[in-house]
DNA sequence: CCAAAATTTGAAATCGCTTTGAATGCGCTA
DNA sequence: TAGCGCATTCAAAGCGATTTCAAATTTTGG
């Protein structure tokens, strides 16, 4: 059924049949509705592909993954909020996965040649991501999920992840802590040094000084996490709380101190980040979890509606978000053994 | 960077800079590669709109996503593996979500009816897909990761789910164990259907009546899984043995198990099926994990050839492979306790 | 009731590619 | 040298939509 065929159906001219389904003033009211009804009972929809050719515009967006591992649960997320708000635009997301910094740069070279998308949305980004630079260049608009800093001002919506961690620290500090450990995420990403900064800026504040070995930098696995929660946990005097960098990297710290006989919420507490996972629910454990809580999905359904704003032609250095952390306390924070 | 503008950069038609890109035999060796070179320096890629309007194919396959929940790890894992074979052919995928059935009905509509994609992928389907019933309809291919039975021969990639529960009940039948419990997956789903006569014909096949009691369906998470766990943890006499529908489910039950004082591998015995996550090793559990193994990543490689055999002709009758499904004993599975 | 203005419709150009069918040039044979 | 075949190349016609510009129709005002 293409837009001809609809037409010679009508009696009537392509150029009427679609400014009738596209609402274009012109068109009587009367016809606009016996258009609309028709091309409703008939199924009609445009070919996706001449639309694109004669718009200009290809209605998608982009989001390119690293390696396998980076469409784990977070991405999950944040895809899921992206989608859905994306969908009822009509508009699609074209998923890419990569296996190295090389790839990745590669696809977004071959998305802006090609033209297969009006847009990108950047994950976790690093302090000088070149990624931004490379769409920069190409002009390919983007946005960030996260932050960056390469002069130019561009668009992102961010969480304020250094001044979460400094509540959350500042708050075991409170309540006594003095060998705090952080489960952070990798070197380098945006993310991460701001909870580090966060982290850094509370201890200094109370006069602790920071002891590397408590720092770590991984993946937000629950396995990895375990692994390094334990080897702290050997640590002798150990930690007396964690900071862990996501709700995964929470469950493998948790499996650490039960293994080394320790009781979370009394001889060890931890507060870790909440990006909500509708599957794992930090009220619902045992201890109950402490949280710095900020929904994932919910950047993601926000990021769809920025880039949407972006491409109707708000000016990008326009575009940008802080979003505030809450800090939610329940029983896996408490005062250290004395 | 439009071919035009290439044809006259190199002082040639667009016909034949276009047939030398693509390979066609009636251009010269020489030209041929004069206009490669000149290609790659110059960044050239066909416009993607174009180029499909052209050749009537969109060069995407669609993957419709029920829920948030869908996109949880299992389906990122298979995700991972279908994008990585698919871009490799400049393929891309199309992701999208949709909350209930009535949706999910329509975005097949709206991708046949625009041809946005040449094919989708339907994942765990039910006994009776009705999903399937519409793309046959609509003259969409597809290909299911799962099977289904609606008359026609569809095609579809399956992992043999019914001989490797059969076989791992039988294992633990052999150890000794009577009161076997299973968590599966959804009523209805093939796969889990699949499962439970696999459970049930071992039983059977040793003469032990199967308990209801000991039979859960839900999704595969942690949490979900947990609870379920737990409740059968309290029954008299208890379960000695869990068949777990994943490794998400294994961590739920595991957690079970040692909230309830048991010992994992010696009071309560556990086979867990492995999809393979990178980020949970089976092996490096403790006690490591006895698993019915297949990786659902690999499912999603070759899903993808597949798709790409039926879309370059391949009668799709002809498209369907049942993979076997390894058994590794590892610690958590031995002899009830006596 | 008629010309002018406003409303509604349509023919044809356009988007950037592929592909058909025709044209060009060249070497060979007769 | 004319004619044929072969290897190359090109002009132009699609693909299915939007959009420009002109035409047809209706409405309005005097």
């Amino acid at each position: 059924m293409r837009l001809k065929d609809l037409a010679e159906h009508l009696g009537l001219s392509q150029t009427t049949v679609s400014r009738a389904l596209n609402g274009y003033p012109e068109v009587s009211e009367t016809t606009r509705l016996r258009v609309a009804e028709t091309a409703a009972r008939l199924g009609y929809r445009p070919n996706a592909s001449a639309l694109r050719l004669a718009t200009g515009r290809s209605g998608a967006v982009g989001l390119v993954l690293r390696g396998v591992g980076e469409l784990g649960p977070h991405m999950s997320e944040f895809v899921a909020g992206m989608s859905g708000r994306m969908g009822a635009e009509e508009i699609d997301i074209l998923l890419i996965t990569v296996d190295n910094f090389q790839e990745e740069m590669a696809a977004y070279r071959r998305l802006a040649a090609s033209q297969k998308v009006d847009a990108v949305v950047l994950h976790s980004p690093t302090l000088k991501d070149q990624r931004a630079e490379l769409l920069l260049e190409l002009k390919m608009p983007f946005i960030l999920h996260g932050r960056t800093d390469i002069g130019t001002t561009v668009p992102w919506l961010d969480i304020d992840n250094r001044a979460a961690v400094e509540r959350a620290t500042s708050h075991l500090l409170d309540l006594g802590h003095r060998r705090i450990a952080i489960l952070n995420g990798l070197k380098g990403r945006t993310f991460a040094e701001h909870r580090e900064l966060g982290y850094r800026t509370a201890l200094a504040a109370r006069g602790v000084t920071p002891d590397p070995a408590l720092v770590g930098n991984s993946v937000f696995t629950d396995e990895v996490a375990f692994r390094i929660a334990q080897s702290m946990l050997e640590l002798r005097p150990r930690p007396t709380a964690f900071l862990a960098g996501s709700m995964m990297t929470a469950l493998g710290v948790f499996r650490a101190i039960r293994q080394a006989g320790l009781v979370l919420g009394k001889d060890v507490s931890m507060i870790a980040h909440d990006d909500v996972f509708p599957y794992l629910n930090a009220d619902n454990m045992y201890p109950s979890m402490s949280t710095t809580r900020s929904s994932i999905r919910a950047a993601g359904v926000r990021i769809a509606e920025l880039i949407l704003s972006i491409l109707a032609g708000k000016p990008p250095e326009d575009v940008h978000e802080l979003w505030p952390v809450e800090l939610v306390l329940r029983e896996s924070s408490g005062p250290p053994p004395s």
